[in-house]
DNA sequence: TTGGTATATCGGAAAATTCCGATATATCTT
DNA sequence: AAGATATATCGGAATTTTCCGATATACCAA
């Protein structure tokens, strides 16, 4: 858990807002078809829509975000679904009252 | 209370060590005068001492930190004081929970 | 195999950050 | 007032980050 890597990738408005529309997925990607019931996340071009940012950058976002352990991701054919891994997230809460 | 400024502030190796030292300052900075008490925190030398970078950058360094609201300072004659502002650090223990 | 769709990676221009030395400001002492 | 000490601010070189367009890769469908 590199700290500075975490907190850098927080460092970004549009990685924040997508940390938070992936905690209510369901509510904020009405345009990903339901049989996929949000259990491995949302795939990349959702998220790429709802942004409003190019592909490439939307992708490295999510990529670095799960470099840092704040998202996880799942093949599924082409696509790529992301989702936030709460455990990272209970753990920093934590690990910014009693290390930083 | 701005997130990425806040995580902006978190996102270097240095500053989060002055944080860490500020924590215990009788421990961390044994060179500061006990009469201080410590009330009112560390003095920017002593930071800049044990940090061992130069006296411009570590000031820059503090007042950054105290703009993103997680240190506090107070000026006494020609020292100015840095202290850690704990209740920042519980608000964004607890955000990082409710809203990241 | 060919073409279409989804995502990842590359190369780079512009902006921001890091950290320095020089200098300015504030305060204390004599 | 003059010199010493503590801190803040300025200007800038080097590095990193932001975000893009172009291109590569992976998978699917006909």
């Amino acid at each position: 858990m590199d700290q500075v890597e975490i907190f850098k990738a927080l460092s970004n408005k549009t990685r924040l807002q997508i940390l938070a529309w992936l905690k209510e997925p369901e509510l904020n990607f009405p345009g990903q078809l339901e049989h996929t019931n949000f259990q491995d996340g949302v795939c990349v071009g959702q998220i790429q829509q709802k942004s409003g940012l190019t592909q490439s950058t939307v992708s490295e976002y999510l990529a670095l975000l799960q470099r840092a352990g704040l998202v996880e991701s799942k093949r599924k054919g082409q696509w790529t679904y992301y989702k936030r891994n709460e455990a990272a997230f209970e753990k920093l809460s934590q690990l910014i009252l009693s290390n930083v």
